[in-house]
DNA sequence: GTGATAAGTTATCAGTGATAGATTGTCGAG
DNA sequence: CTCGACAATCTATCACTGATAACTTATCAC
């Protein structure tokens, strides 16, 4: 008969689970200032206040602690978009709310954002294997919830074209592209940001919906 | 009194500036195959035929190897367009076919694509600083090269705004967009790319071009 | 107490980018 | 033809990387 209790943890110094809180914490600053595969397993450890190989009792790659890191993101961008979504009826000035929503997340948390859409992956599909396709289970997860934005103003017979999936994705691609560039490419001579960000919310509007 | 002879190049093996011309075709291979950082001084040497330092008699660090690479992509995409350019009126046909050549290219040379616009900086700035900041300039010149044309049609009275820095890198922006994650989320569940390519052109200019 | 086990440690591995110093091959000068 | 000069290349090695193995310590149930 086994034990009906779960298991007590037996915590030393780090305290159980915050521990692996700890280490992502850690994890998340380095890779913000100096990008994932600039941070070494020994600079986390250091950060953390413990030994290397004790990361690999929490995580069995880097990459995990980075497809941890990813997962959350994505879960903080549905949490925000589905936010405002529901207070607002589909009309133009709602749709580019939404976009604004989106670009807003990359542009608070330029980190979380660089983790989750702008991994480099080791090899081909390696990452993504690695990591048990947790990652890419968010990262679609998100993508309905999206989808199921842009359905809304195709019931309402507001979108130029009819396939939910096309204007979806081509949304998608439109605003990470600017995002992208804004965190990988800050000395670039951009224009004033905000002017910048609101043509291209318009740009894509324009391109998507009638009118 | 030095010798007028400017140095006569003794070529062993390797004959002399055809090596280098080998080794940046080894590590173009290498990196289409496996991705930038996946692949080894190592793996490059030996495809080239020669030791692992011998590489470094002709170039500084691994980044140049894939710097050089890059400003040739540049070099490449301006030609292309600029080709691309001379033979067309300013109409929305030939802004399309102008914007597809952007996005053909990223998908013929993903890799080249890659290195010039999706690279993780290892510090801040770090590779812009260490190859000389010559990519950079490359894709400042291939964005002046993006902004004339972009100019062409607001002079033929076809745009929706005025100021053309802004339309071309809210243009820019939404293509990069589309090539960077077809080039590094190949796993997505995109639909036919061709028409995922077509539609999202296609939205770029309602976004940009008056009627 | 005492065995079991979770948590953490030190020591070590193969592989990385990069450097130092010895070695080879090719040239021009005598 | 010999020989110094020197470019080109090699072998050996460095510090560092992600990851693993084996040992030690702290905490629990009994």
């Amino acid at each position: 008969m086994k034990s009906p209790t779960p298991r007590s943890p037996r915590k030393q110094k780090g305290h159980g689970a915050e521990r692996r809180e700890e280490i992502l914490d850690a994890a998340l600053a380095l890779f913000s200032e100096k990008g994932v595969h600039a941070v070494s397993t020994r600079q986390i450890a250091e950060r953390s206040g413990i030994s290397q190989p004790a990361l690999y009792a929490y995580f069995a790659t880097k990459d995990d602690m980075a497809a941890e890191l990813c997962v959350r993101a994505f879960a903080t961008l549905v949490e925000r978009m589905c936010a405002a979504r529901v207070r607002g009826a589909p009309t133009i000035e709602n749709f580019e709310r939404s976009l604004r929503v989106y670009v807003d997340f990359g542009m608070e948390r330029p980190n979380a954002y660089r983790v989750a859409f702008m991994i480099e992956k080791s090899e081909h599909g390696a990452f993504l294997e690695k990591t048990g396709g947790r990652p890419m289970v968010a990262g679609l997860e998100a993508f309905e919830m999206f989808r199921d934005i842009v359905v809304e103003y195709q019931a309402a017979g507001l979108t130029v074209l009819d396939d939910p999936l096309l204007i979806t994705q081509t949304l998608w691609a439109g605003l990470h592209g600017l995002v992208s560039l804004l965190i990988a490419r800050p000395e670039f001579p951009w224009t004033e940001r905000e002017a910048l960000i609101n043509a291209h919310i318009a740009m894509l509007r324009r391109g998507a919906l009638k009118a």
